[in-house]
DNA sequence: TTATATACGATATATTTAGTCGTATATAAT
DNA sequence: ATTATATACGACTAAATATATCGTATATAA
């Protein structure tokens, strides 16, 4: 509950790792998932994503792997968990607007304001700043 | 992702709903649940913890049912949400302080920070400010 | 040609969340 | 007393989500 997913944490850890590297060199997933303990084809699949996001950079084949191709310092946790995740949304109606009690609900409007702020937390926070 | 449960939901709507009420009057589970469109015996036990938490008081038989018993202006989201579900923690080394790659993890502190921020949003916000 | 590495769809497993069932107990009304 | 209504509570099931694995294809350096 109130839990990021282990996606999100593994790219942000990914992404870090990454920024933390050596401007030229390639960086291959496996050496990345051995040293934070992550399954490797569950890291492999998320670096694609990244990839495919334009956030890395990637070389196959041997001496291949990854590299930063973005300005981390410019992307907020909001954004990002939006682009690995989809929409926040602390309970299914904000997001998405169906609710069984649509019609009486009291409580939607306040949680809406409360996910708000929890928005605005996450946008105040860059990914350089988890270095 | 980041999502409150059903279960918190229900009896936020349970108590806000239970709040408006006559002061002397027991009000049915089965009146919330068919309102709200929540299932019966979900409803009924979570009227039951809240219950144990001495939120609520209880009467059995009939016209009997649950009536507030608490000043839902001095209760937060924070300490409401830890009392229903456990500690908050948006990874699992926050909470529990296990994690495989804890010897190496950049991230636990600046996770531990963001954690701490939306718990503060979430302290800000009494249950009778969802009404 | 071989070994290493990414790409990507499909599938399987595990965990968490949500909902159901059955039985017991209390009590107001008849 | 009996019945109907309501809470109490443990055990169980189902559904949804999150996590992990498998299989095959492709690119490329050595």
């Amino acid at each position: 509950m109130l839990k990021l997913t282990k996606k999100v944490e593994y790219a942000l850890i990914s992404l870090v790792h990454l920024s933390e590297q050596d401007d030229n060199a390639f960086f291959p997933a496996s050496k990345i998932a051995e040293k934070y303990a992550i399954p490797n084809e569950i890291l492999a699949k998320i670096l694609q994503q990244l990839c495919s996001l334009n956030m890395i950079k990637s070389i196959k084949g041997p001496k291949g792997g990854y590299k930063i191709s973005c300005k981390i310092n410019t992307i907020n946790m909001y954004e990002f968990i939006e682009m690995i995740e989809g929409p926040i949304g602390i309970v299914d109606c904000v997001a998405s607007n169906d609710c069984n009690a649509i019609d009486c609900c009291s409580i939607k409007d306040p949680m809406t304001k409360i996910n708000n702020q929890i928005i605005e937390t996450l946008k105040g926070i860059t990914i350089d700043q988890l270095r």
